[in-house]
DNA sequence: TAAAAATACTCCATAGGTATTTTAT
DNA sequence: ATAAAATACCTATGGAGTATTTTTA
């Protein structure tokens, strides 16, 4: 015998309740040779007595009892591992690391804070702001189980949903209220404010106005959306906006709203995950819970 | 797979160490098909997802996380039973439950107890003072590991070993010193104090003084050899008391010694215990022991 | 003699090995 | 193409069964 076996402990602890072979080898349904063999080879293995071996009952030595003691609490513990394991593996979500890029963040997170714990009761959420470089990251390191972001990622071992589509708004002055909407280029000629570097958004709005590597002509950054239209709100330029941010961002701001010409600039935000995690189906879930939320948004 | 085994926990264990089925494996000196077999029968068995397999590296599970703390704190236990049976399987006494008859307790205890504090270092000792029947009842029921009593003993399922013989002696008031030596037949015509019912000094007193049977003619009792040398001194009569309890009960008492004619009263003192103990090597030492002490004492 | 445990042996389930395939990067 | 784990298949250990012997009250 190599190892000390949990068998070793059941047939030992039935045999202490019942100190008699026979009796005790009808508990753990075998034979009594069977168990004979089994507790010989324990004392054997523990090269001590355990049992002190009568014709009329088997009784346990001192050293035994101490060791029935002892071997009950650790039956005891793996009963309850079991157990433990059993209770958790019902397919509720137990645990949601998430990780949403901080232009979706603050206009997602409420909701969907508040329809993961609807969903799931005793859910324990940790949700996580962060660039998509940083998320991407965390995602494959194991410290995040599924990230809200915009797509398309190419990143190898993560899959996912995409969950909703939304345009980019342009946000000016509140006097320019009846200025002619811009084209393309037009936008580029103005003092454009953007996210700092990292902000997938501010790669996304550059995209859209400067097609051709050309950064726009005047750029002045800002490190969150609300910064930015307060910024366009004091006169200092103008800015591009996810129409999701706009409830929020622009409620209370002096600023004027315009609609971009065809094609609209927009962005795909999803959901990812490893492929490898066994959580997929509660991650298409929640992504249904986010597709269900933005859908009951009246659109700007 | 029908139960849980050590097994499991301990692959598991080292699988969660890990974080890869190589190394884990080679740490458990076993090729690595073979750990991921059991790393499924495991999950299998449990019905739940404990590893999330990638192929860069095998992570834990939240569920998997909390399965290896657990199944950790039960590794330890039972690396520590190991342990605790090893340090305890030195052949030494750990406790001695050790019964006297009442005749011999007084007189050998104090030095007994010494000498087996000096020959196992932190013996807990357990003694205990009582009349041969229940001390046999005792030690088959297990609550005694050992009794001193009087050879022989026919009770089945007990061996043991003579310690000493010791002769009785006659004990009669202070101004009877010069008086003949009775025979056993004079003895009987004296009024004789006996212990009460229960004590086999009783009946060996009873039979060396009334061979046929025939009781004493004028016979009274006492609850203790302390007693009738009391009893004695008052002028009340005589009595028997062993060697062994003259130095002790005759200190202080105006008492007369007398040693009997040939063939003088006597009894074998002897230890006994289960003959399934495993302690039996133990035993045979601790009556080494008194029979040390027993030589030591100068013959009166 | 009777009851209980130990022994002898046989069988089979399964843990573990080697070789290979699959999978994902 | 490479690294890792899964799969396939085989072997052998050892756990469990039945029949029997030993032991002791």
């Amino acid at each position: 015998m190599k190892i000390l076996s949990m068998r070793h402990l059941r047939y030992f602890d039935a045999l202490a309740r019942h100190g008699h072979f026979g009796r005790a080898a009808e508990d753990c349904a075998i034979s009594q040779p069977a168990l004979s063999t089994q507790i010989r080879d324990l004392e054997e293995h523990l090269g001590s007595q355990l049992i002190e071996r009568g014709s009329r009952q088997a009784r346990l030595t001192h050293l035994g009892e101490e060791f029935a003691a002892r071997a009950r609490d650790i039956l005891r513990a793996v009963d309850e591992l079991e157990e433990f394991v059993r209770a958790r593996s019902q397919p509720v979500l137990g645990r949601l690391r998430i990780g949403i890029i901080p232009t979706v963040a603050p206009y997602l997170l409420p909701d969907l804070i508040t329809a993961l714990q609807d969903r799931y009761a005793g859910i324990e959420l940790r949700p996580r702001e962060a660039v998509t470089q940083k998320l991407v990251e965390d995602l494959q390191e194991g410290r995040l189980d599924a990230a809200i972001l915009a797509l398309p990622l190419t990143e190898s071992g993560i899959t996912g949903m995409p969950l909703f589509e939304e345009e980019f708004v342009l946000v000016r002055p509140a006097e320019e209220a009846h200025h002619p909407v811009p084209s393309a280029e037009g936008l580029r000629a103005m003092r454009l404010l953007l996210l700092e570097e990292g902000h997938c958004f501010r790669d996304q709005a550059i995209a859209f106005c400067a097609p051709a590597q050309t950064p726009p002509r005047d750029l002045i950054e800002g490190s969150s959306l609300s910064t930015l239209v307060q910024m366009v709100s004091a006169g200092i330029g103008v800015t591009l906006v996810p129409e999701m941010a706009l409830p929020i961002e622009t409620r209370s701001a002096r600023v004027a709203l315009q609609r971009l010409a065809q094609p609209r600039p927009s962005r795909v935000i999803g959901m990812v995950w490893r492929n490898s995690t066994p959580l997929a189906d509660q991650m298409r879930d929640v992504g249904m819970l986010v597709r269900e939320i933005m859908q009951d948004r009246p659109r700007a």
